[in-house]
DNA sequence: AATTCTATTTTCATACAATGAAATATAACA
DNA sequence: TGTTATATTTCATTGTATGAAAATAGAATT
């Protein structure tokens, strides 16, 4: 159910890094994947003694960054909302983005989303549902999903330089979720490759079987890629998905409009 | 814009607290403002010496729980996010109360909230807007608000303890947002009162002089008040508010139904 | 381009804060 | 009531977080 996390979470230990900080926030990433679980649980998973996880849970439960429940079991708290809202409230992309992003909606009617790539990983900052139906599309802001087999993960990987993305598929096999999912690493480059030259992704049925998408890459001002959009919806209302080029076309000209107002000079321009 | 926090930010040093993660944390609420601030305006703010406050925030950017823009400017990362994902989808009231809450607007067309209190002050768990127009209501899931002028606020209040409800305002007097506001501790008081005796709370333009509002309670298994939920909109369609019996009698029961299926038991059932 | 100035990174010695082991308290269960 | 299992608390010790100060990078000015 829970996307498991790619990195590992073993501690990244930046040379600066502070230990006590290192350890409280892995209590965090635990406690992130949604199971409640009790002090002893969580010393062992963060491989430490009671008595010092006890007092990272009283700190960081004193901000209600995590929160105790009736049977003393522990997850996270109200002060990771706030700062999500805060977060969110103050993301500039985001913020210049969305009225582009609900015009987009209101003429395609299919489900929209905003996401960057975060550990070689698919993390939306933004969803518009489509104006058919409710609930079809699992994703969530702020949730993750893998790059490989999704239209917005494809063009983040297209951006990145090629040789992070082999050693990460390496290390991380690309897995199948359908039977069209991409899981051979040259057949992968080879599509980034087509998607650089051509500057959008298609997903047909990769990750989820009957959903279509089409997405397109968001440069900030330096020209590097930031962000992608998509737009997704069932593959009834979607194909031939190759040849709807007003699809395309239009996810290509929001992203490129975007693109503009975070200060991206395009070359034709 | 960005309301004030009304609690210190000064360390609550609850007896076993890590000084350090005290500190970092602060360093997140302070950067919970939105506002972007260099090494030097942190370190300032929360008065530690620039080597450590750059240890910190390395640890924490390395985490993406912070991050740096091209100026060098620190504000909120990408993990808060995620963090923030998981509280939100792990949240039993939330999970538990959002088709309730759902049924219910689509019932009355206006904009249901969900909100709890923390520090005296709403929180906001769950906003579903109105069915008539858009983007009326400032309020944001993880934004706050004031307690003593807002309907969820004073329900909430009236279920707390009187002598910390007194504390708090005679520390923060309540400020006026309009000539409805009540700012008067005594008068407040015998308004909570007066919601306690018929278990709900009305809001006649007290924080937005053009909304209205109706709150009610909802009680866990141990008859706590957890959380509210209120159904608020323009005065020209709920006005007269004090006579709105279909719409009070509504938000009480969809209130009492949360609580119900929080394992509240009511004295009459 | 050269120079100054400011802000960030890095080094380092030191104090004291974070640590785990073990003792105690508390809750859950029989 | 006794018995576990779990959560708190205490305490001595070590090692880590700390600020001062030096080095570096980055703007800004000339």
């Amino acid at each position: 159910m829970t996307p498991r996390r790619a990195q590992s979470n073993a501690t990244p230990n930046n040379r600066y890094n502070v230990r006590v900080l290192d350890r409280a926030i892995n209590i965090l990433l635990v406690l992130s994947d949604g199971t409640p679980r009790t002090l002893q649980e969580i010393s062992e998973a963060i491989g430490l003694s009671p008595s010092t996880t006890f007092r990272l849970l009283a700190t960081l439960g004193c901000y209600r960054l995590v929160q105790k429940d009736a049977l003393n079991r522990y997850s996270l708290g109200l002060t990771c909302l706030e700062l999500a809202r805060a977060y969110y409230e103050s993301n500039d992309l985001r913020k210049v983005a969305l009225p582009e992003l609900e015009a987009l909606r209101d003429e395609v009617k299919e489900t929209v989303h905003l996401a960057v790539l975060e550990g070689m990983e698919v993390v939306y900052l933004e969803k518009l549902p489509g104006l058919h139906a409710i609930g079809l599309m699992g994703s969530r802001v702020g949730g993750r999903a893998p790059s490989h087999c999704t239209g917005l993960g494809k063009v983040l990987l297209a951006y990145c330089k090629p040789e992070e993305v082999k050693a990460f598929f390496l290390k991380n096999p690309p897995r199948a979720y359908t039977e069209r999912t991409i899981t051979d690493l040259s057949v992968l480059e080879r599509e980034l490759e087509e998607i650089r030259r051509v500057g959008y992704a298609l997903d047909r049925g990769e990750h989820e079987g009957e959903v279509r998408c089409v997405a397109a890459p968001i440069f900030d001002m330096r020209g590097e890629v930031v962000a992608a959009l998509s737009i997704s919806g069932p593959a009834g209302r979607m194909e031939p998905l190759e040849t709807n080029w007003t699809l395309i076309e239009k996810a290509c000209k929001t992203a490129r409009t975007i693109s503009e107002k975070l200060g991206f000079r395009s070359k034709s321009s």
